[in-house]
DNA sequence: CCTATATCGTA
DNA sequence: GTACGATATAGGA
């Protein structure tokens, strides 16, 4: 808030015809509170929501009220200040029972009050005094003056101010109350509600009143004997025997009460009325305020009503995301081992003290500093020691856990040992089939001293299944998945990669080891110095025992260690839903799809392997004839030498290292020149592409029990939120080409099923309306418009009804080249275009789309601010080399982080539809099963006979996977269907 | 044997 | 211009 705008104070004595607003703070802030949904600032999630309705309140009280008539000549918003009042010295108990305002309330409590400073209205408050006290005082004076008074509150207690020229405006029930309101509530006029309330009590304040005496019967009391004293006073009278002792016994409770419920209208205000004329808004300070709380709909209202251009004002620097974010860098940087000191952020919470970020960094260096030792690690050898573990773990409801295997991929692995943590340097491990040494032809049995891993599993189970007990470990998806082959449905759990990755995406690796590093400052026992590598490389079941229970034991150690460590800065940096809604659920979807695995057809994989084979084959001879020389084809370095060094062929360029690039852009420019060479080499490599990564590669993958390929999906691969495939990558199964899709062909559904495919269509150039907000776009995909020829026509001003395909792909590779936070080069190299020309296009189209130029700013300022992008849902994309000297690597980050926000949000959306399908599924009584996600397409198998209902339930899933988090503007389209291949389904 | 590079498959 | 993973080649160990 900066001083300079706020105004002196003007006096302006109340006068007869005059209007005082005052407005109940305190009580307004519950309410909005309560009434309207959560809202979190964009930028940093910080709570706002309150704030928002506030801020909206007032500025139709200001506007809109105005407009109708009615206008406020003298105008304050009163808060209580404190939780004791003149009250509590009469009646300890008075409000005692009032609960602590909810966590995402508090920080809603000082930006208020700022935000009515930015209104350039007073805030009053005084210590001792309730903000009704002070309302009742500023009423009785405006009265006295002669003046109207509308009390902005809906609170009962205050409607015993009403009074001929004094009303109350319920502004959230867009009601005023008269006094014909009150006695219908009360059923007595304003002046004798005290009296009523004084007999009913208030059990939400505490007012204890008179037993078995409610605002019915105290009304007819009190309508009956006049007020509350002459009806103690001949409470005799009574003829009702309980009522009638109940007012002797009570009297003097009944007397407090009305001390309690009566107002005082005499506070010795330290601001007069006088001083609260109503002073001009002033745009500038109002909007940097609305600004830094990022309220764009609000912003531009008062933009539009003072006249005040919005993008010349800047958010006020004090209540960015920025600066709350400088805060808790502060506590973020000691977390990560810096020498930065914390600041204080004037108002906002304190972050060294009792605070969630400062318990996580009080936590974080607690745990730091236990150093390891390997003396509490055990040996489980028998059933007894066993027990005692999980009698353990049950007891204190939290576990860490990790499987140790004979192989990274959980379908083919063997369960070889657990190992458990149930406190720092309290660790297990429980061997199961360890063998011997030996080259396995002599020493094939298991070794002694090892527990029956049937009974081990037996043992386990109800601890792991057991809904108090708090399953962590590194990479859960691995070990849920084995478990899950031995019968357990491991649950409740969490998963410190997981928790890693949602707190720092873009910010570094989250595997086991440079987490321990990073936060433990512990460099574990390496997993190549256990099993020895390449040649020498032995399975785990190879390992010596003891050996391997140092490794295992400290691995679940470090992995609560570390759960200990971040899951607290979940909470204090605002992202446990994302956590929970997005990462978390994901484990047991994936792992089953991945269990699951997909059926291909591995004839016709032999088949086009040997056709692939024999063209490519055919297409070398006559490259080498061509280049009059055998060289290797598939050396980039050969061929670059061939075709510019000997054939000498124009336009060669090298690449970063200085040889001669040979990408198929280039060779199609060639190729376009008229050399035949060039297009043979680009056959060539689709067709050895083809071979080597799909038709030979894919049948390795066909799992020799299940007969089908079981991809691997990582959850915290991508910085954007997307997941990844490997081994075999089933994200990039060719479906461009003819050639191609026959690949894709290959993957069939079991017999009596078929595949279905269902996609998002142009999801992310539908979220590029959604949150840069593009009234033509937005309006395009409302009416099914194509929005390429859109595109097209603004641009070019061509018609849709028959424009050239030609103009059309320009547009789309323009439209493409938003979503990746487009350059002139880039553009350039897509349609083989002078760079001048695309700058002109990109130019073009901003001219059509300002709002675009603005979302690309807007996102690369946050980004450069707070070092990271948020997508719709809450995720964070860190970005740290945004600020980068080097221009080129500032650019890159800029782009990324463009396109981190559509995909990111992108990538939630299908995350959400994941989460959702197979419930709505079996629901639905319906048996189709997921098998693969293609970051906008999801891949079911469904048995023939439910088709039509499974497309149908897919659909909607999909369709509505956003809500109720966010509704989006923009409708979301999915197209699904079925066939007997994927390449006929998709 | 391991790693970097170039290329190319997908959204 | 974004986000990935797999492959072959090439070169240093």
């Amino acid at each position: 808030m900066s001083d300079t705008l706020a105004p002196a104070i003007v006096s302006r004595p109340v006068q007869k015809g005059d209007h005082v607003f005052l407005v109940d703070g305190s009580s307004y802030i519950f309410r909005a509170y309560h009434a309207l949904p959560p809202l979190t600032r964009k930028s940093d999630g910080l709570p706002v929501g309150a704030v928002a309705g506030f801020c909206n309140m007032l500025w139709r009280l200001l506007k809109e009220a105005n407009e109708a008539g009615v206008k406020p000549t003298h105008l304050a918003v009163i808060f209580d200040h404190s939780a004791t009042t003149f009250r509590n010295a009469l009646y300890d108990k008075y409000k005692a029972q009032r609960p602590e305002p909810p966590e995402d309330l508090r920080p809603q409590f000082a930006l208020i009050r700022q935000a009515v400073g930015a209104f350039n209205v007073p805030s009053i408050e005084m210590e001792g005094f309730e903000a009704d006290d002070l309302i009742a005082t500023y009423t009785k004076q405006a009265v006295a003056a002669g003046a109207d008074v509308t009390i902005v509150a809906s609170d009962k207690d205050l409607m015993q101010l009403i009074e001929p020229g004094v009303i109350m405006l319920d502004t959230m029930k867009g009601k005023t109350i008269g006094r014909d309101e009150v006695i219908e509530k009360f059923g007595v006029p304003p002046e004798k509600v005290v009296d009523v309330q004084a007999l009913a009590g208030d059990s939400v304040d505490n007012i204890p009143g008179v037993p078995g005496i409610g605002v019915k019967t105290a009304a007819q009391l009190i309508e009956t004997y006049g007020d509350l004293e002459t009806l103690l006073a001949r409470a005799e009278e009574i003829k009702q025997p309980k009522r009638r002792e109940a007012l002797i016994a009570h009297a003097e409770m009944a007397r407090i009460s009305m001390q309690l419920v009566t107002l005082d209208r005499d506070v010795p205000l330290d601001e007069p009325i006088d001083r609260l004329g109503v002073r001009p808004i002033i745009g500038e300070q109002l909007i940097s305020f609305l600004k830094a709380m990022e309220f764009t709909t609000l912003t531009g209202r008062v933009a539009a009503a003072t006249g005040v251009e919005s993008g010349g004002v800047e958010a006020d620097g004090a209540l960015t995301a920025r600066a709350r974010e400088a805060g808790r860098a502060a506590t973020a940087a000691s977390l990560f081992g810096s020498q930065a000191t914390p600041q204080q952020q004037p108002g906002f919470e304190d972050i060294g003290g009792l605070t969630p970020s400062g318990l996580a960094a009080a936590r974080a260096s607690a745990i730091k500093a236990i150093p390891f030792s390997h003396s509490g690690y055990e040996t489980i050898r028998t059933e007894e020691r066993l027990w005692a573990w999980i009698a353990r773990a049950t007891e204190l409801g939290v576990v860490a856990i990790d499987t140790e295997t004979t192989s990274l991929d959980p379908m083919q692995a063997e369960l070889v040992g657990i190992s458990l943590a149930v406190a720092p340097n309290e660790a297990c491990y429980i061997p199961l089939a360890h063998r011997g040494e030996g080259d396995g032809l002599f020493t094939e049995g298991l070794l002694p001293d090892q527990l029956d891993i049937r009974v081990a599993i037996a043992l386990l189970k109800p601890m792991l299944e057991d809904r108090a007990v708090l399953k962590v470990a590194q990479n859960l998806k691995y070990d849920w998945l084995m478990l899950a082959r031995h019968g357990i449905d491991t649950a409740p759990f969490d998963d410190t990669m997981l928790i890693s990755y949602v707190l720092d995406a873009g910010r570094g690796v989250h595997a086991m080891d440079p987490l321990s590093e990073r936060w433990l400052g512990h460099k574990p026992i390496s997993f190549d110095d256990v099993t020895g590598k390449g040649k020498a490389r032995v399975t785990f079941d190879r390992v010596p025992i003891e050996r391997a229970s140092e490794y295992a034991a400290e691995d679940a150690d470090v992995t609560l260690r570390l759960w200990q460590v971040l899951k607290p800065r979940l909470a204090a940096e605002g992202m446990s839903t994302v956590y929970e809604t997005l990462e978390r659920p994901m484990i047991p979807v994936l792992a089953s799809m991945e269990r699951r695995g997909i059926s291909i057809d591995r004839a016709i994989l032999s088949r086009l392997s040997g056709e692939f084979a024999q063209k490519a084959g055919a297409l070398e001879a006559e490259i080498q004839e061509i280049a009059g020389q055998p060289f290797n084809v598939g050396s980039p370095k050969q061929l670059g030498d061939i075709l510019f060094g000997v054939m000498g062929m124009p336009g060669g360029s090298k690449t970063a290292t200085g040889a001669w690039a040979t990408g198929a852009s280039i060779l199609e420019d060639l190729a376009e020149q008229g050399y035949e060479l060039p297009q043979k080499i680009l056959d060539w490599r689709q067709l050895s592409k083809l071979r080597s990564t799909y038709t030979d590669a894919l049948p390795g993958y066909v799992h020799p029990e299940t007969k089908r390929v079981h991809t691997s999906y990582a959850l915290a691969a991508t910085t954007t939120g997307r997941l990844s495939s490997s081994e075999p990558n089933l994200q990039n199964i060719p479906v461009r080409t003819e050639a191609g899709r026959k690949i894709r062909a290959a993957f069939i559904a079991d017999p009596g099923h078929k595949l279905v495919s269902a996609d998002y269509s142009q999801i992310e150039l539908r979220l590029l309306a959604e949150i840069a907000d593009i009234p033509q776009l937005k309006h395009a995909f409302a009416e099914g418009i194509d929005i390429h020829a859109l595109t097209a026509s603004e641009m070019f001003g061509v018609p849709v009804e028959g424009m050239p395909s030609e103009v059309r792909r320009r547009a789309k590779a323009i439209n493409f080249g938003i979503i990746y936070g487009i350059s002139a080069f880039g553009l350039a190299n897509q349609l083989s275009i002078a760079r001048e020309e695309a700058g002109a296009y990109i130019k073009r189209y901003f001219e059509r789309f300002p709002g675009i130029r603005d979302y690309m700013e807007e996102t690369k300022r946050i980004c450069r601010d707070l070092g990271y992008v948020t997508t719709l849902f809450g995720r964070r994309c860190h970005y740290p080399e945004i600020a980068s000297k080097n221009a080129s690597i500032r650019a890159f980050n800029e782009r990324a982080a463009i396109n981190a926000r559509l995909q990111g949000t992108a990538a939630d959306i299908i995350r959400r539809a994941m989460v959702r399908v197979e419930p709505a599924l079996e629901e639905a009584g319906l048996n189709a099963r997921m098998l693969l996600q293609v970051h906008d397409e999801l891949i079911f198998e469904v048995p023939e006979a439910e088709i039509e209902p499974t497309l149908a339930l897919v659909t909607r899933v999909m369709e509505n996977a956003p809500t109720p988090a966010v509704s989006l503007s923009v409708p979301l389209n999915v197209d699904a269907r079925a066939a007997d291949n994927w390449d006929e389904a998709h």
